[in-house]
DNA sequence: CCCAATTAACTTTTT
DNA sequence: GTTAATTGGG
């Protein structure tokens, strides 16, 4: 049958292995996601395992919905009890199972990192510390890496009495008594405590060791140390794992990932079978040859011979860009380009170091007119009346989360300021009560008339839909919306991004709509916000999709490029401890250049800009390493001059005199002026495909400015923008 | 207590 | 250059 069939022989062999613990070693593109799928249908179909004694863990969410979808293609219907999914929502669906036992609310709230952020200010304010000595995002930093190397807050006391860390210490005890109060759990004590969970309650750990039969974990090289403890928890009884991973694709090691479990792998688990792969399915071999020369680079890794049978295919496009703007529209017209050649948009994706890049790449999307879809930064969840809504929703299957109710106390504005709170919290505190409890006899509390109706309004509002079964989540979504007043509240303000405001809660609110359809609760909506960094794109049409490197791990596209390639951007180390650190950090980097080349199949472009506007001000950067370390023969050299050459491994020198010459005191040639005619002028209403019908207020020699009547005034360029006059 | 105006922070990467 | 955070007047 096919799941075996186009399999090549090492593939096979950690397929059929169904017993005992494999792991695959293997580089990019190999099949190693492929041979996971393949074995979880095999085990189904061939072996008549139950779908509900599978486990598969996946790196992340996308990637969990991806499996799901291979299998259910392989498998059909059933596939829906296998559980895929990441360690992080596994360990969710557990807890909410059992968390009563260690004295949390099974409604408990997961926190995001902002709100983690406030919570620390919080406490260094409440000790009396200074706010520059303790940041907090420095500060939990080293709290997250205490949870993940299982440091309790009794241990990191007892280890560190003196100084900054004693101070640390306190903070961390402070945090952890707050999360618990208010049944609050952050992204580490998600694994944490479920760790804690099965010490403390080996009855519990039964239960999930019996059920999984057979583990799979995808990504393997980027697991942490609280990750391999809990595979090996719960692998204990039936022993049967099958791990896959690259260690010359680790990049997370700043999150505490650490791939010295693919050595303890083989030590800790016996009888390993070793599943090494070599071929490459994905990419040519001009790119699979230029991440090979890259990669090589790194002292500290086992040599790994991929090759490819896709001989050839075109150089790769190396472009020098005079500065940041240049380099993105360079990009846009390529991707036109491309379009015309017949490739699909959805096929091509612009890769970056940094999220804060997407900005002017969108920008030269917008005014070329390409449809485009970001992943993963401007995140939709993190918007703050996406976070108020849903702190209400915190607030109603989770009372106890004081947290959130004190986000939504005032929002919108109810006259509740510091004095009105602190009375408030004084009042609570006296009476051994809970801050809601203390609100629903606000008017012993002693604050104006005002504040009493106020808060008369938003207690019952609380009750009202704490009466979950009644609703659908939209309905409920829609009816604290209005209810509260929100709705008028954005509606007269004068906010220029109100707008924008209550676009973002109807997608809530239509994706809450979809939850509902599939009859998952409210629960699970809320978890599923916490949990999933970018909203599914419904309606995801055709677009070119702007990621960072990170977010593009396991995924693959026709054609790619990445862009500043620039020395202390891509590289870009920061604060390195020693040279050792740095040496670390900067092989490293080139992992994450070697999967930011490896996620291409046809076509790779690279580009860096001499001159980019960085904080404000114009950075003159050197371009990338990485780029000299692609051998000179697979690549074709463009600049902004206009001028491009082929390059042979015999004019290294010259390719590098090349690039040179683009020095940033040279000034740079204008482009070409366009003398593209219209058929329009200004004053004129015309067309556009995107943002509908617009004034046209100023004409320029190849750009036109606009104002539409939808999204505000934008300039377009007249050769793309194809604006046709509306009479 | 609220809003507008001024000032500071931001740019790694994510579950 | 943009956005969040803080400050000070109403
Ligand atoms: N035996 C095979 N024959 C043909 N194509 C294959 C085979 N195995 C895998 N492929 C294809 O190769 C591509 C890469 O596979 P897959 O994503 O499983 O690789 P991977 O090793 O997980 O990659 P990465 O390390 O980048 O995550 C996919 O398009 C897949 O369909």
């Amino acid at each position: 049958m096919n799941l075996v069939q186009n399999m090549n022989d090492n593939q096979l062999k950690a397929i059929l292995k169904t017993e005992g613990a494999v792991m695959v070693i293997a580089g990019a593109g190999s099949g190693k996601t492929r041979v996971l799928t393949n074995r979880i249908a095999y085990l189904i179909s061939e072996k008549n395992i139950l779908e509900n004694n599978i486990l598969a863990i996946t790196f992340t969410n996308k990637a969990a919905k991806e499996m799901k979808e291979r299998i259910y293609a392989l498998v059909g219907e059933t596939s829906k009890y296998i559980w895929i999914n990441t360690f992080h929502s596994m360990c969710v669906r557990i807890l909410r199972q059992h968390i009563e036992l260690l004295g949390y609310n099974k409604n408990f709230t997961i926190l995001d990192t902002s709100e983690q952020k406030s919570i620390i200010k919080n406490i260094v304010r409440s000790l009396d510390l200074s706010e520059d000595a303790y940041q907090p995002a420095n500060v939990l930093k080293i709290i997250s890496n205490a949870k993940n190397s299982l440091v309790s807050v009794k241990k990191m006391r007892e280890q560190s009495r003196f100084g900054f860390m004693k101070n640390v210490a306190e903070i961390y005890a402070h945090y952890q008594s707050y999360l618990k109060k208010n049944s609050v759990l952050d992204f580490d004590d998600l694994m944490l405590k479920t760790i804690v969970l099965f010490k403390k309650f080996p009855e519990v750990l039964a239960i999930y060791q019996n059920q999984f039969q057979y583990i799979h974990v995808d990504e393997y090289q980027d697991t942490n140390v609280i990750q391999y403890r809990l595979i090996k928890m719960l692998s204990a009884v039936h022993k049967n794992v099958c791990v896959v991973g690259d260690d010359d694709q680790s990049i997370y090691s700043w999150r505490g990932a650490c791939s010295d479990n693919i050595i303890n792998f083989e030590k800790d688990f016996d009888d390993v079978e070793l599943v090494f792969l070599d071929q490459n399915y994905r990419s040519n071999s001009t790119i699979l040859d230029a991440a090979n020369a890259v990669i090589k680079n790194n002292t500290d890794r086992k040599e790994k011979a991929l090759w490819s049978e896709n001989k050839g295919g075109g150089k790769i496009s190396v472009y020098a860009a005079s500065n940041d703007k240049d380099e993105t529209d360079d990009i846009a017209k390529k991707i036109l380009e491309l379009k015309k050649e017949g490739i699909d948009y959805k096929d091509i994706a612009i890769l970056y170091r940094a999220n804060y890049l997407s900005r002017q790449m969108e920008n030269s999307c917008l005014s070329f007119g390409i449809p485009y879809k970001l992943i993963g930064s401007l995140k939709f969840l993190q918007r703050q009346e996406v976070r108020d809504l849903l702190a209400y929703l915190n607030v109603i299957v989770n009372r106890a989360d004081e947290f959130s109710l004190r986000r939504i106390i005032n929002v919108p504005k109810r006259g509740v300021g510091a004095s009105s709170m602190d009375k408030i919290d004084k009042y609570a505190e006296q009476y051994g009560i809970s801050l809601f409890e203390a609100l629903k006899n606000i008017e012993a509390v002693g604050v104006s008339k005002k504040i009493v109706t106020n808060i008369q309004l938003l207690t019952n509002l609380i009750e009202k839909y704490s009466e979950i079964d009644k609703y659908s989540i939209d309905e409920l979504i829609i009816g604290i919306y209005k209810d509260s007043g929100y709705e008028n509240m954005l509606k007269e303000s004068n906010d220029p991004y109100a707008e924008s405001r209550i676009e973002n809660i109807s997608e809530l609110v239509s994706s809450a709509k979809q939850f509902s359809n599939m009859n998952d609760s409210l629960i699970d909506f809320i978890s599923e916000m916490s949990l999933t960094s970018d909203s599914d794109d419904e309606n995801q049409e055709d677009a070119v999709v702007l990621s960072t490197v990170h977010a593009s791990k396991g995924l693959e596209y026709k054609v790619v490029f990445i862009m500043g390639l620039e020395e202390n951007l891509f590289p870009s180390i920061r604060d390195a401890e020693s040279s050792a650190d740095e040496k670390n950090k900067m092989e490293e980097e080139r992992r994450l250049a070697y999967v930011a080349i490896t996620r291409a199949k046809e076509r790779l472009f690279m580009s860096y800009a001499n001159r980019r506007m960085q904080f404000g001000s114009i950075k003159m950067n050197k371009r990338s390493r990485f780029l000299d370390e692609v051998p000179n023969k697979l690549m074709h050299f463009e600049s902004s001059f206009g001028g491009s050459f082929e390059s042979t491994e015999s004019n290294v020198d010259q390719a590098n005199k090349f690039i040179s010459r683009l020095s940033p005191k040279i000034k740079i040639s204008e482009k070409p002026k366009s003398s593209v005619s219209t058929n329009y002028g200004v004053g004129d209403t015309v067309l556009h495909k995107k943002f509908g019908e617009g004034k046209v207020l100023v004409i320029s020699t190849d750009s036109v400015k606009v104002e539409f009547s939808e999204v505000g005034v934008k300039t377009l360029l007249i050769e793309y923008a194809n604006l046709t006059r509306k009479d």
